[in-house]
DNA sequence: GCGCGCCCTTCAGGTCAGTGTCAGGATCGG
DNA sequence: CCGATCCTGACACTGACCTGAAGGGCGCGC
C-alpha cells in the first residue's frame, strides 16, 4: 500500500514512517502543502495522512480542493487540536478518519490495517513503463509479459525511479534511499547497481546525466 | 440464521446487531460467558461470534469445552488487534475464523454470507493454486486431491500468503500476523515454519526474496 | 493426576546469493 | 586531445537463509 504523510514535525513524522515502512507498506513524507501537491501530481496513494496545521496553510482547504478534483483517497486526519469544531471541519472537508496527537502507533497500525483490509482482494495498481509493468505493492516487475527478478537493493533503487518519473535523482539521494545517511559509502556502488538495474531492465530505461545523477527515461 | 453474539462492549455490540438483523438474521446477545451458557442450553445457533476478553472468563476455554461436548456450531471470533497471538489459540480450540477489531461491518456480513452459503448446503469458493486447494472458509487444503493437515500456526502463515497471492510479504510482516507486536521473536522462527510449509505444500510454491521477504509463487 | 504425543521455539552448522570494491576500459565534455 | 566521469566484469566476503535435531510446553487420553 502507498502512503502519503503530510506532516511538518519531524519527529512524529519519522515515528510514522517508520512504523508504516514496517508495517510493509511504502511512503512519501510532505512537510508542506505545496509539496504535497506536488508528489500527488505525479504518483497516487491508497492513504493519505493529513496534520492540520502546516507551515504554509491548514489541511482543510488543502483537503476540500482535493475532493473537489475528484480525488477519491482514503484521508485520516492528524492534528494536535482535539476541540470539536476541527474535528467537524475536518470531516466536513471530505476526511475518513481522525487521529488526535498523541497517538499510539500501534493504532496508527490497526487504521491502516483497516483501509488495507479495504482494497485486499483488489488487484493491485499497476504502473506501466514501456513494456515494463511494476506492481508496487507486490514489488514485482514484469518485461514484456516475464518476471523480472530484483534483488533487495535494485528495488529500493528502482522504486524511487519509478515513484519519481522524469525527475532527477542525484547519487547522493539514491545513497541517502539506499543507506539512510549512517554509513558514507565513498565508492562506486550506486553506479554498479544502476549497471545491474539495467541489464536485468533494458539499457534505455535509466538515462544518465554526466555530473547530476540518474533519471527515469519516458516511456 | 439463528446467530449467537458473545461480546461484552455494548457499543461493538450494539452494531453488530444491527447489521446483522438488516442483513435479515436473527440474533441473541449474550454479553457474558454464563449467560451464553444459558442461551446455548435452550437454542441452537448457526453461528457464534465470540469474543476472547469476557467479564467472567476467557473464550478459549469456553470454546473448547463446546467442542468437546461435540457441538460442531461455526464459531468466528472477534478479537482485538493486541490479542492476535490469541487467534493461534483460537484456532487451536475449534474456532473457524477470526476477525481483527476493528473491523468493517461490511466484511462481517461477507463471512456471514459465507456460513450462510455453506450452512445451505453450497459447496465453499475454492482457491486454486497450481495443484492446490485451498478452501479459506474450511481450513482445508488438498494437494493433488489429497487432503493436507497444517498446523495452527502454519495454517495462519499459509493464510496470509493465500489472502495475497503474488505480493511480497516481509518476516515483519509474518511476525505481526503470528504473534502481535508485543513478543518481538528474536530467532529464525518464520524460517522454520516457511520451510515446514514447503515441506508439506511443495517447496517450489513459496519462493523467498533474499532480504526482503517471501511471496507465493504464481501457479 | 500422570505420562504421551504433538507442536512450537531455539540452536547450530552449512550453503550460497547479494553486495561492495576495484580496475581497466569506454565515453563524454570542453 | 585530455581529464573527468561513468560503465561493467570479476571476485571475495558477509550475512541471510535453510534445515535437521533437541528441548520444553500444553492438551488429551488413560
Amino acid at each position: 500500500m502507498r502512503v502519503l504523510l503530510i506532516e511538518d514535525d519531524t519527529v512524529l513524522g519519522a515515528a510514522v514512517r517508520d512504523q508504516i515502512t514496517a508495517d510493509g507498506h511504502s511512503i512519501d513524507w510532505a512537510k508542506r502543502l505545496d509539496e504535497a501537491g506536488q508528489y500527488l501530481d505525479v504518483a497516487a496513494y491508497d492513504l493519505i495522512l493529513l496534520d492540520l496545521m502546516l507551515p504554509d496553510g491548514r489541511g482543510q482547504p488543502f483537503l476540500r480542493a482535493l475532493r473537489k478534483r475528484g480525488d477519491v483517497t482514503p484521508v485520516i486526519i492528524l492534528t494536535a487540536l482535539d476541540q470539536i469544531s476541527d474535528r467537524i471541519e475536518g470531516l466536513n472537508a471530505g476526511a475518513d478518519d481522525y487521529m488526535v496527537k498523541p497517538f499510539d502507533l500501534s493504532e496508527l497500525s490497526a487504521r491502516l490495517g483497516a483501509v488495507a483490509r479495504r482494497y485486499a482482494g483488489n488487484p493491485n495498481p499497476l504502473v506501466t513503463l514501456g513494456d515494463l509493468q511494476v506492481d508496487l505493492a507486490a514489488h514485482s516487475v514484469h518485461r514484456a509479459g516475464k518476471p523480472v527478478s530484483l534483488t533487495a537493493r535494485e528495488w529500493v533503487l528502482f522504486e524511487a525511479f519509478v515513484q519519481r518519473p522524469q525527475q532527477l535523482l542525484s547519487k547522493a539521494q539514491l545513497e541517502e534511499r539506499l543507506y539512510s545517511f549512517e554509513s558514507e559509502i565513498e565508492s562506486n556502488t550506486i553506479e554498479v547497481h544502476v549497471s545491474r538495474l539495467r541489464k536485468k531492465l533494458g539499457r534505455e530505461r535509466i538515462e544518465t546525466v554526466r555530473g547530476m545523477g540518474y533519471r527515469l527515461g519516458a516511456p
